[in-house]
Formats: structure tokens, C-alpha cells, sequence
DNA sequence: AAATGTTGAGAGGTCTGACCATTTGAGATT
DNA sequence: AATCTCAAATGGTCAGACCTCTCAACATTT
């Protein structure tokens, strides 16, 4: 790693996240390892700590690094997560709004499902039950009834899950977590189009099991077949 | 808005960020509009223009800020081309990454595909055609390769775009971009296959059309019609 | 009057150096 | 051996100074 070479149209602590995001690459680190102190990297590129922390910021809030008070920043394991949550706010500021993210999640959804059946892959019926029962549980007072949201969130998420795509897994878990709580279908339609989805899941028929999607993602607009 | 309060386990910037983008909402910020100038904020918020700026380079490497030199900061029009970057940069350290993404776009845009037949929506050919063209140009030196690649990448977003649904497009334009540069295909290949593809959807049919993408994606691992 | 040049206010960019808060482990104490 | 104490290392925050860029009002020139 060399001093910041000023170029142009940059600001520096562009620059410095630039050669930060080398000098990860470059020494090969792996999640969880940490890098050298503010006080030292910022002595080495020949800028000021400010302007190290803020290249640090950036990356902190790019999901890369962790940064924990008192010890030093680290790779960050899991990079993907944090960025799929700024996914969704941008995507919930950009008008559009609750109906588009609905769309979304169907989508995606139903394309797991398909690709699921294509390769021949196996649905996990029996979480898949139990995620199910749980959230047909009659919602007590409390918080049981966040439970039962949870429960058919867990559902769906175990449904794209099957792909064993992770940043797929989570990009939906996101979604669906998002359009859950205001898809507009009555909890009563949704179980009884879940036990339709899990039919058509356990005979591997993507055709039934994305029409009940479709009811219970409240996706039915501009039909066709309605 | 009104000064930070200190929460326990929060660092300072991080709720600064919160603030901020409570402020966004809460002004119903439209992209374009410029935010109060950095001391500004950091007198009304009672802290630190190092801290304040911190979050505000959190915001913009999230994309959803647009800090120019000598202008001030505005709400980001096209709050993804930063997302990409990260993105990609984020599946390079993960080595599943990139396949996961590729496969991502493959499934989007598939899903695109499948419910704009079922809708009956009329796909934009003859717009499909001049990137198609465009694309296939044969990539003289200086920069028009570059130029090949966009058009390349406008070919998909455009069919995607056929939805309506913008958020939607944001997204696989992210994953699209992604994908891209690393399908592992030929770009004669690519080409043959856009017309395929083509053809496929002059005629709806969405099944023709999810093959030719897959070839096109580089999605032919454990597949079962090969 | 139109084109051009000047300039100053406002905004972001960077630096310095100080002090606070948390974590951790070495060393002292029991 | 277990516990306690404390100092070093590291991130968190602050204040104030100065630089650079942008833009528009104003002055100058044509």
C-alpha cells in the first residue's frame, strides 16, 4: 500500500476507499480478519484520520467492514446482507411503492419456484408444514400474532431457500418481509392458498403452485385468467 | 428535525444516519432536492461536522445521497450505479458470489419474461432490435467496446422495463450490469442467442425465451433438458 | 444590449490536535 | 489459582482553521 496519489475529479476519501478496498484484496484478507488502526493506515496513505474515517464509514455501511469501538475494523462476514437493505430503501423511497415491492416479491418467489421444480430439486414439505401450522396458529393477544407473521414469513423464505442461492435467499427474505404485512389478503385466504401451494409443491406442479402464490402475494390486477 | 439524542450501543453517526433519513422522508425529499448545507446540520443536530459528515458519506456510498463539491447535497436520482459497485465488489470477496448474482439476473429476468406473456404485454421489438444491433457491432478499439457492452445491457433492461414496474427494473438493471461482464459466454454466442430470444418473444413465447436467456445468463450447471 | 470577465458568498473538502469511551490483556493482589 | 487493577491500544467525538469548487450578481468590454 503507497500514499494517496491526487487525481482528478476525486475526492480523497474516494481515493482512500479505493485503496482500502485494495489493500483487502491485496492481502487477501478473509472475513473476519482485521485491518491496521485509523491512526496507522491514515499515517501510511498520508491523510488525515478524518478523512481515513470517513473512506471507513463508506465501507462500514457498504456491508465490508465491521467496525467495533474499542477493537478495530474487520472484514465483514456476511457482505451481501447490509447492501440488499439499502436495496430496500432506495427502492421504497423511488415512488413506486408498496404495490411494486409486492411485485417483486412475487416474482421472485415464483421464479424460485419454478427454477425449484426444473432442476427436480426437493421442497422441504415438512418444515414447510410445521412454518405452515404455526402460522395458522388463531392469534392470541400479545405478541403471539407477530409469531404467526414471523412463521409465514419463515415459510416463503424456506420456499426460496430451496435454491440454496444465499444472496438470493436473502434478497427475498427482504421482499417478503416487506410485502407481508400489507399484501391485502385476509389471514383465513392466505392458509387456505397456503395448503393449495403446499398441494402443488408436494407434486412438483410449478403451474398450481404459482397461481397460489399469486392469491396469496395479493398479486391480481390485470389478470388473465380471472 | 431535532438534536441527537444518545441511545446506548448506537454510535453517534449511526444516528445521524437514522436522522437523515427520517428528515428525507419526513420532507418528502423528491430526487433532485438539496439537503440544509453540512454545518447547518450539524448546529441542528447538535453535533460534530465530522460526525455529520461521516453519515453523510454513509448515505452516499449507500446511494442515496449525491454530495457535489461547492453545491451541497442532494437525494439521489438513480440511487443504484453506487449499490453496483458495491455489489460486485462484495461477490468478488465471496467466491460463490458472482454465480449467485448471475443467477439472481437470470431468474429476474425470466420471471420478467413469463408475466409479461401472461399479461400479454406487448415487448418493445423494435427497440430490442437497435440495442440488439448496437451490440453486435464489431468492438473497434478505443472505447466502442464499452459501448457494445451498454448496449448489451440496455437489450435486457429493456425487456424487463416492459413491466412497468420500476423499482423492478432498478433492481435487474443492478444484477444485469453485475452479470454481464462475467456470463462466461462468447459474445458470438450471445448474439445468436439474442436472436433467438428475439424471435421468442415476437411470438410470446415465453418458453423459448427462458432458454435462450439461459444460455445467454451462462445458467447451464446441473440443468435437465441438456 | 450582448458577451465576457470579476468577484464574493456559500458549500463541500481536508487537516490538526486534542480529549473521551471501550476493549483487552498484562501484571499486581488476594 | 482466582480476582482485581490499570494502562495501552483503538475507535468515537469535538472544535476550529483553511482550501477548493460552484454559482450568481455585478462590472467590464465589445
Amino acid at each position: 500500500m503507497k500514499p494517496i496519489e491526487k487525481a482528478e475529479r476525486y475526492t480523497l476519501s474516494k481515493l482512500v476507499v479505493q485503496n482500502l478496498k485494495q489493500y483487502i484484496i491485496e492481502h487477501k484478507l478473509a472475513p473476519g480478519e482485521r485491518l491496521p488502526a485509523e491512526r496507522e493506515l491514515s499515517q501510511i496513505m498520508k491523510v488525515s484520520r478524518a478523512i481515513l474515517r470517513e473512506a471507513l464509514r463508506s465501507l462500514e455501511s457498504a456491508g465490508i467492514l465491521d467496525i467495533r469501538h474499542g477493537e478495530g475494523a474487520f472484514l465483514s462476514a456476511n457482505s451481501l446482507s447490509p447492501l440488499l437493505e439499502q436495496l430496500s430503501f432506495a427502492a421504497s423511497l423511488s415512488g413506486g411503492g408498496r404495490q411494486e415491492l409486492r411485485e417483486i416479491r412475487y416474482l421472485l418467489e415464483a421464479a424460485a419456484i419454478e427454477e425449484g421444480v426444473r432442476r427436480g430439486s426437493a421442497f422441504p414439505i415438512e418444515e414447510l408444514e410445521r412454518w405452515h401450522a404455526a402460522a395458522a396458529q388463531p392469534q392470541q393477544a400479545d405478541e403471539s400474532g407477530s409469531q404467526a407473521a414471523e412463521a409465514e414469513a419463515q415459510f416463503h423464505i424456506a420456499i426460496v431457500g430451496t435454491l440454496g442461492n444465499e444472496s438470493l435467499g436473502k434478497l427475498a427474505e427482504l421482499f417478503i418481509r416487506q410485502a407481508l404485512p400489507h399484501s391485502g389478503v385476509k389471514a383465513d385466504e392466505r392458509a387456505k392458498q397456503r395448503v393449495r401451494y403446499l398441494q402443488a409443491l408436494r407434486s412438483s406442479d410449478s403451474t398450481a403452485a404459482k397461481l397460489a402464490l399469486r392469491e396469496l402475494a395479493g398479486q391480481s390486477p390485470e389478470a388473465i385468467g380471472r
